[in-house]
DNA sequence: GGTCGATTCAAGCGATCGTTTGAATGGAAG
DNA sequence: CTTCCATTCAAACGATCGCTTGAATCGACC
């Protein structure tokens, strides 16, 4: 086999490809892409340098591979819950819309277990690397639900201009980013906030009244 | 000299000194402190690498100096609007401090002339980084002006929990970060918005309704 | 003119980076 | 048993990293 495949050989448990994916979620997560070394993920992961090279080609590779999982189950959520919220009958409300796309972060950390918060903060530190061609990749693998999510909001919102509409879709994304990753809580005066849940709903309610704002 | 010194020298052209802090804030701020070189910063200030540890110590010691400048004119500005305010009389509205924070990044671009948005994207991208030791220093480079500011948001806002205050706050600055360094504007599905004087209007905009928002 | 301290420079230090190589390893197929 | 191929490994590749060294340069001061 080689980093070409897409069949997963129904691998259930720790393989040499897992443990690189998570030791590299955990660590790109906490320490940024670029401060991350190759041998760090591979010590962490128990396994020899060469082994990313030959299932991933490339450090990037590797990168664009952890990216894709972590965003391949929040995809997912997020299409089923905006599946729920249409299918329901009505235009969704704004507040919904919102609440959906923070509570997706939280609903994985309680579905992922431990991995839960790592996979949210390695998104989180992604969406603000500063490698264009990291941001490129990122963006490549949000575009699929991307479209639909915003079209749901403009509906919500018809007195606000288009432009209106995708900045402040532009701004929930970068919150939530620093709020999964953390960077939110480090921005107090008195270090990192022990209210993880509390946050979130305060987040979802600043958001809502956000996007209740008027035109400008 | 060496660099503890504290006295500029009345330098008011291009020295070393400078030339390395104005490469600095422009490569820091464009690729990020753990992907930007000391040799890519030399080079483009056209010196040699030894005068970097020779005037700052270390890239640390660089990254504190080019954060310091930066804030400092920052700050300078915040304080004194601030003090327009407060001097007003009343009790100043949390619209007005809003619109305060986000302007004085506008303004620093005004001001500065082509290092303006420099300064700006540079302060965007620290406040990002991952690494706890930056995201120290640029808390003690914050400081001073922090917490008067958040005593008169907490005035401002009677009837919210100080927690909402203080998470709305980081809110608030997190979110100027992703604007200032064009983070924000990446994020769109159509590439950077050509828009930038709108997005500022646009920030204040739902900053203002952010923080109208009930507890929660 | 001569001395001295501040500054700049080319060159190189050891360490670490991402990546490559070629030889073991081990299980499946003939 | 033998062949074969996917996988893992230790070892090393050249490049680049932050940082240091020691000599050259230059203006200020006696």
């Amino acid at each position: 086999m080689f980093y070409g495949d897409g069949v997963p050989a129904a691998s259930a448990t720790s393989t040499t490809k897992s443990r690189i994916l998570d030791a590299a979620e955990e660590l790109f997560g906490a320490q940024g892409y670029a401060a991350t070394s190759l041998r760090a993920v591979t010590e962490a992961a128990g396994v020899n340098v060469a082994a990313v090279n030959y299932h991933f080609g490339s450090k990037e590779g590797l990168l664009r591979a952890v990216v894709a999982r972590a965003m391949g189950s929040v995809n997912a959520e997020r299409g089923r819950r905006l599946d729920e919220l249409t299918a329901a009958g009505g235009v969704p409300g704004a507040a919904d819309l919102v609440r959906i796309f923070v509570e997706t972060g939280a609903s994985l950390v309680r579905r992922h277990g431990p991995r839960g918060p790592r996979v949210a903060r390695l998104i989180g530190r992604v969406v603000c690397e500063p490698d264009p061609q990291i941001r490129r990749l990122f963006a490549d693998e949000v575009s699929p639900v991307e479209g639909r999510y915003l079209q749901a909001l403009t509906a919500a919102l018809p007195e606000l201009p288009p432009e209106d509409v995708a900045f402040r879709y532009r701004a929930m994304i970068g919150l939530l980013a620093l709020h999964q990753s953390g960077t939110l809580s480090g921005l107090s005066p008195d270090g990192p906030s022990a209210s993880g849940a509390a946050d979130d709903e305060r987040l979802v309610a600043t958001l809502t009244a956000a996007f209740g704002a008027g035109p400008g």
